[in-house]
DNA sequence: GCGTAATCGAGACGGTACGTCTTGTCTTTAG
DNA sequence: CTAAAGACAAGACGTACCGTCTCGATTACGC
């Protein structure tokens, strides 16, 4: 699709990014988030720091990539119910932000993209982007099968959704019980049903 | 017994103390609490750094008790349906989340609160445990007035309300705008309701 | 010898005193004298930061005390001749630099009176005094014998038998063989001697 | 073999270490050696305080390089007697150790290196290298010329001649009166000449 | 095949924060 | 008034990281 090659000079070696993002992984889950430092990362990656900022603006983009771009692009969940849909939903988000990585850099990177003006303009479409996607085509479902509203708010739903999990599983630190996804699923889906 | 150990030597100037939580305060709300430092802090309360750490043993500590210790023990709403005294605890619980110095602090003190183990096992205490009490309060009534079951999970509703303010207003960034907390209430409660 | 009562309130506590400057003494030979610190040497004697300053305007005052009054009032050497003499004086200035508080102490305590004003002043009388009372006996019964001219300038000699001494001994660490004091002497001796 | 190992990464900018010298420099003469820290002589010097660590392990190695470094290295005195050649040594010697720079910092500097077991052995080879070599010159002219023995103690003699510049100029702070050099190689030739 | 130019590892650079230490003073209670 | 205890303001300590920069050395492309 499109790479224009601007390619003057020696063009950027991929296995440096590679070596970068997996570094940062490690690192975040083995010291946490706020002691991965650039120059950790770029020790461990065999890099020199300026590679990682040639590619990256700071640590928070950095780590987002290496930590969530996992994002195995899973289709949406079609149960036959909205409470299905919405459980198999959690349950993929409560898997995302319990993995290693995630949850030990989840806290710390939220709030350095909410303290920054341009990144927090982001969390939105980086970090919910997939799940709205998915929850939307939930939703449409939902509205043809009658369960829901047709102007039933997504973003606040899913700021519930992910606020929810964040908070019980990335700051609480709860292990996430099997129950979880379903009980929370049920209630939303409750809450919102129209009858 | 008896003997009150803390009675010997010079005891601590309770204006430093003030001077110190007001400095934070003012700071997080200036700069942000990533640019918040103790050093900072010191100066500007006209104190030596010793003097801050003598009383907290870090930033997050001092951070919290300069922002959220306006507890202002406030009483369980009682409005006489679950749907209404939920609307209240959300209004007050916006509000306390978006107060200038808790909206800047929040993420960032989330974040080092999550990746300090022993911070970390306060944060169900030291941050929800007002919210808790009144939301037990709460749910007392509204089983009385039969309209939830006995067993309904106290901490897994606040972790979604708590997750759900956190995100939209403290994260997103999203102004509260006079309907949230309306809405959002008339969801759980519905999604909890017993019928 | 007519301690005048001037005392109102509680008296000194001498025990006081005799703690501080043993703690002082045995801090300057386990950890020198740089890192020999009031306070330490207050907590060591189970005595009050203030209880050391209302005696002693600072360490190096202290320490002075503490490491060069043993001075025991030797009498001046009498051996019949001014080699003899200077010798024996030489001989108890080495034994006198090279005592275990002392060695550890001297260098630092002259470098912070040099650094005062009020202290250097102060150096040629507290440091030099007792062995310039002797060497002003030897110089006496010398130039009685006829050795050297009345005119003979103590101080100089004074200040480049201790420097000598300082510089070897303090200094340089060197070991302070046996002869040391006798070959100096000698130097020094026939160096100023009319013949 | 060949393989240069230093050529990697970027050079040290010379000037940093020159403004950092500068700076220490006057930083001793202005507030003296013990109110010299090593921050405010990279502040001075417009230098972050690694540049500072990274090429001196601490002060008293810097400021024995900012101070001494001076080293001239003027020839050996040649006046055709002992007497007139330690006249000159020890005159260089005292304006050496009455310079603003040395004198403000030469006890200080000299007690923090004997405090140190690495730095002390270096005092010898440091400080009094370049007067030992010309010492070592004069003594073989003067045993050429028969007025001293062949194994007069060399070190023994600059300890002395050091010691007595050190004490009496630097201790003391005696004014270096012009006849001191004279009076003091007097002495000492007089003192170490066979007949 | 040759210059131009971006990238590479390395590490120096000016800043700034860290949390601890020491200084000399001050303030409490106890004697 | 002294004593022990310890708080207090000030500021230095040496280390860590930040994001930028400057090296010499590669490694591609367009000519």
């Amino acid at each position: 699709m499109s790479s224009f090659p601007s390619s003057r000079g020696r063009p950027r070696d991929p296995r440096s990014h590679e070596a970068i993002v997996s570094a940062a992984t490690e690192l975040v889950i083995e010291v946490g988030y706020a002691a991965t430092s650039i120059g950790a990362v770029a020790a461990r990656a065999g890099v020199g720091k300026d590679t990682v900022y040639r590619r990256w603006r700071g640590k928070p983009e950095l780590v987002f990539e290496a930590v969530f771009t996992t994002t195995d692009h899973v289709p949406a969940p079609d149960t036959g119910t909205l409470a299905g849909d919405l459980t198999a939903l959690l349950r993929s988000l409560v898997e995302e932000f319990h993995a290693p990585a995630a949850a030990a850099a989840l806290p710390g990177l939220l709030a350095d993209f909410a303290a920054d003006p341009v990144l927090k303009a982001r969390i939105r479409s980086d970090f919910l982007a997939p799940s709205k996607e998915r929850l939307l085509i939930v939703f449409e479902r939902a509205v043809a099968r009658g369960e829901i509203a047709a102007d039933t708010p997504v973003d606040l739903v899913l700021d519930t959704l992910a606020g929810a999990v964040f908070f019980h599983v990335g700051l609480v630190g709860e292990r996430p019980d099997r129950q979880l996804a379903g009980r929370l699923a049920a209630v939303i889906a409750k809450g919102i049903e129209i009858r």
